[in-house]
Parts: structure tokens; C-alpha cells; sequence
DNA sequence: TGTACATCAGTGAACGCGCGTTCACTGATGTAC
DNA sequence: TGTACATCAGTGAACGCGCGTTCACTGATGTAC
């Protein structure tokens, strides 16, 4: 009865939010057009639409599998405070400014978002929680919720940091923006800057 | 020999960059086309060309005159550090959220600017610089250079937490994130919660 | 083992539309005499 | 004062192109017998 192995479209499936999740956070959400992320994945148009309902359906799946990825990287961190004080490190490091494609797509992509329909802010939304829930429960294992609201301004404060850094010409301004609000979340978050 | 009063072609830019700063606020820059943006400012499509080499151009010529406006309107405010807190306290408003088309054009904009053309993002950063300047003069007016990128890493803060705030759908949470990271910034750079 | 068949992921051409840009033209203007 | 004229800001149609989306079709797959 199953004609093809049942993984198989699920696979590519992923395999497009894979390459337009890159896309995206290098173009834009409206800088890549349909033809382009499907011959990203090795495919043509028209199969498009076998797998999403709209370009919209499209974007609100790539910013979910885009936070779960980064809320599945915090694992590699080490364990407790530490590890937020390395997240900081390398989220405001050159290395995350200049490939964006590689990067937080809240970065790349945060004001688009929010000009985009109400069921892709909504997704963002359930995504961007899950990130302020895994830096509160590493902040306040104790007490999580109580570190909610912080986690998320320092979250918001290194977006903007890395959007204001790529945007900035003047390299050496770009990158001692980076370290001072690397001291400044680290200082806020009352954690060392070892 | 002149036909027409020498103010009048610089009179329709003037106002073509006003009605761009908005749309482009409102619906991106990639989201802008040429047609609406003239339609705005009250004219038709093909007049754009006597004013602007390319869309590009505008875009440059927007920023600019979007951040002048941003760093004459530092004048209206208390003098000195007060000022500065009046400052933090409108931007991380709900109205400012709220209507972005009036707003501060690095919140709604920045990340298609990072994406923008060399010569969109020098034009850009030269009128960021004017801003970081203007808040350091405030902050320090004996030596503003020692905490211009304290006051950069400040504005970036703010810009992240605008669009942070205006991406998630949870108002609640939006709401709160506006007051902590403003709360943040005062303490960071050392003034009153007054 | 070999052939006919149902399935369905993916192809590629086509749709109407809006994009940025060009250009021949219009018509109001103020000047010249 | 009246008419012919040069200027030029703005018009609006047209250009080729890429957009998001649709759809009739292809062809590889694994099943049935």
C-alpha cells in the first residue's frame, strides 16, 4: 500500500526548512522567493505546495524549527550559570555577526517578523518562549518564572546588538558594540564576565 | 529664467522622504514599492526618477533624514541626564510599539538595512553616529567620547526590545519586556528610575 | 520471476500581478518683446 | 496688454522580470497476482 518509504516526504520536508531557514536569515523573508528555496533544496516550484500550504505556512514552520534548534544547541553548553555566561560569548561574537545564515533568526529576521500575519507572530511567539524558559531555568532553577521578563530583555538586548553591529560600517565601533553589551548582559544577569 | 520658485522641486523630495519614512516604517522596505511611495506623497510613479538615481537612493536618502529628525527631537527633552531617562522612557513605550510608521527607523528597519547596499548602510551609519553622539553629549558632556559605544550598546538594547515587543503576540509579556529592559538600560548607564 | 497496475512526489509551464525603471509626452509656468 | 516661446515638474503607458500560486502531467516506486 505505501508506495514510498513513509519518512521519505518528511525528510524532504525537512530538508527545505533546513535550506530556507539559511536563505531566509541571508535575504530575507521577502528577498527569497519560492523558486529560489526550492532549488535550494533541490527541488523545482512546483512541488512547493505538496508540502505548505503558503509561503507564509512556509515562513511561520522555518522560525519553529529555527528556535527549537536553538533551544536543542543550549544543551552543548556547560552546565548552569557558566553555560549562559558562554551563550552570551559566542551569541555577541564576530564569528555570529558576520554569518547571519548560520545565525539567531531572531536576528536576521526579527523586524520582518513582526510586520509578518498573526499565525507566523504567534509561532515566533511559542518559539521565543521556549528560548526564555531555557535561559530562566539555567538563571533560576529554583524559580524560573521569576526570570522570565529578564531573560527576555537580555535576549531582545543581543538581538539588537547583533542587527546594529551588522548594520554599522565602521568595523571598530561594530566590534567594541559587541563587547561592551556582552559586559553590560553579562553585568545585568549578575554573572561574572570570566 | 527660473519657471518655477527654486524651493519647489526641493519642496516635493522634502516631502516624498516624509511619506517614504512612513510607508517604509510601516510595510518594509522590500515591502515599499514605487507606485505606493508616489502615490503617497501625491504623485505618480514616473516622477520618482527626477528625484532619486534608484530606490536604493531613497532608501539612503530616508535614513538620513529619518535620524536627523530623530536627533533634533533630543532638543524638546529636559536637559542633561534627565532627558535621557525621558528619552528611555518614550522609546520603550506602548505607543511607540504601536505605531511603528511614526517611530524610530532602526526598530522597524534594521535588519533589511544590514542587508541593504555599502552605500545605504554608510549612509546609515553616519546618522547613527550623530545619534550615539547626541546621547553621549547628555550623558557625559565633559567627555563624550569615553561612553559613545555605552550609548550605542544602550540604543541597541532598545531597538531589540521594540521589536521583540512588537513580534510576540503574548501582549502581557510584551508589555512587561518593554518596562524591564527599560528598567535595565537606567541602571546601566547609571540614572534614577525617577 | 514477470507483468500490469495504483500511488504519489516531483516537474515544468502557465496564470495574473506588481516590481523597478524608462521615456515620449503634457501642460502650467514665467519671460521676452 | 498680448502673444510666442523656452522651461521642466510631473504624467502615464510600457519594458522585461520575478513574484506566489495552480495544475496537467511524468515517471519511479512497490504491490498484486
Amino acid at each position: 500500500m505505501v508506495r514510498y518509504a513513509k519518512e521519505h516526504k518528511e525528510e524532504t520536508r525537512k530538508r527545505i526548512l533546513e535550506s530556507a531557514g539559511h536563505r531566509f536569515k541571508q535575504d530575507g523573508l521577502d528577498g527569497s522567493g519560492i523558486a529560489t528555496l526550492m532549488s535550494d533544496a533541490g527541488l523545482t516550484n512546483g512541488a512547493f505546495y505538496a508540502h505548505f500550504k503558503s509561503k507564509d505556512d512556509l515562513v511561520a514552520a522555518v522560525l519553529v524549527e529555527q528556535q527549537a534548534t536553538q533551544v536543542a544547541s543550549f544543551d552543548q553548553l556547560s552546565p548552569g550559570h557558566a553555560g549562559i555566561a558562554e551563550l552570551i560569548g559566542m551569541y555577541l561574537s564576530p564569528t555570529h555577526r558576520d554569518q547571519p545564515q548560520f545565525g539567531c533568526p531572531s536576528a536576521a529576521l526579527l523586524d520582518e517578523v513582526a510586520r509578518s500575519s498573526s499565525d507566523t507572530r504567534q509561532a515566533y511567539t511559542s518559539g521565543a518562549s521556549a528560548i526564555f524558559d531555557a535561559i530562566a531555568l539555567r538563571l533560576a532553577p529554583e524559580d524560573p518564572n521569576s526570570i522570565r521578563t529578564q531573560a527576555a530583555s537580555a535576549f531582545a538586548m543581543m538581538i539588537g546588538t547583533i542587527q546594529l553591529s551588522r548594520a554599522l560600517t565602521d568595523a571598530t565601533l561594530a566590534d567594541a558594540l559587541l563587547e561592551t553589551t556582552a559586559t553590560n548582559v553579562l553585568d545585568l544577569l549578575g554573572l561574572d564576565p570570566a
